[in-house]
DNA sequence: TGTGGAATGTTATAACATAACATATTGACG
DNA sequence: CGTCAATATGTTATGTTATAACATTCCACA
């Protein structure tokens, strides 16, 4: 099969978290996972499908690839951005945690952040409520400073 | 036309929030609005879609709806749950702002809260990545009271 | 009362996601 | 090594969410 290459470090980091989890880190999840971060951008299910069908030659059904987003988001390698319905690489693999995203809505850039105060403060909000909280969706969207910069001069 | 009743307060807000705008709130529109709160929980476009149908007696092309739901949202009355690709009335039509949301996964309930705190910290952290915000989706899902209780005893 | 912009209707289709069931691959264990 | 059970993948079909393109109707205002 052929596949998009993958940086050793990402490849050690992904076999390292499916390891943790006894989670069978294989060809076809390797190859959709390669694929998002040759990518570069958030990536729709069925730009997916696409880029994968182009690689390997040969058709994907949508399926296939859907359950190999779960299994790379349920261990933490790919996060789903929700108000976008797009897929992407996680940017810091290396421990699990939540992220919030900063979703420029010009050049479609998405940066991960991880504010441990925003968390806090959510879980704070959440208890004032009398809610316990079990995940937190954190999405905003504007301009990057690249794009802010060219659109006011 | 058969809509839903909507309580004369609702309206009134309704059709102010309109007023501000030059909004028209056409009955077509006023209908969804009413179906929404007169359903009180969080609705899927296809659902209300449904609701409107049986209420009406005819059938609701999706377009037309969804343009009700746009519509809806741009004046400020309705807002849409990007986690769950649903929507909900607004909880506090009477003035314009951004809302976090807590969502039981239990129940379905969802609450609709305003942290001026939550918005300052977000804003400064796209600061430091020198991002310019627009607007923030924030949905945090758990349990809610009632629900954690009859959960854990 | 005519006219232009806004709203709605109609038909079709695009985009996103999962169900149900068959087959193949893997890895543990005798 | 063989076989069994569990996991992963393939196949076909369908369900769900959302929009495109274009025609018609409604309504405020001149």
């Amino acid at each position: 099969m052929k596949t998009a290459r993958l940086a050793a470090k990402w490849r050690k980091l992904a076999e390292g978290r499916c390891a943790e989890k006894g989670a069978r880190l294989t060809p076809a999840r390797l190859a959709a996972y390669a694929e998002m971060l040759a990518c570069g951008r958030p990536l729709s299910a069925y730009e997916l499908i696409g880029l994968l069908e182009q690689r390997q030659e040969r058709k994907i059904a949508p399926l296939t690839v859907y359950r190999h987003l779960d299994f790379l988001m349920q261990t933490g390698l790919v996060h789903r951005l929700q108000s976008t319905q797009t897929y992407l690489p996680c940017d810091h693999p290396d421990h699990a945690h939540e992220s919030q995203f900063l979703l420029c809505s010009s050049c479609g850039n998405v940066d991960e952040v991880e504010s441990q105060g925003l968390e806090t403060l959510l879980s704070e909000i959440a208890d004032q409520h009398g809610f316990r909280p079990d995940n937190a969706v954190v999405e905003v969207k504007g301009l990057c400073g690249a794009c802010a910069v060219s659109e006011q001069g």
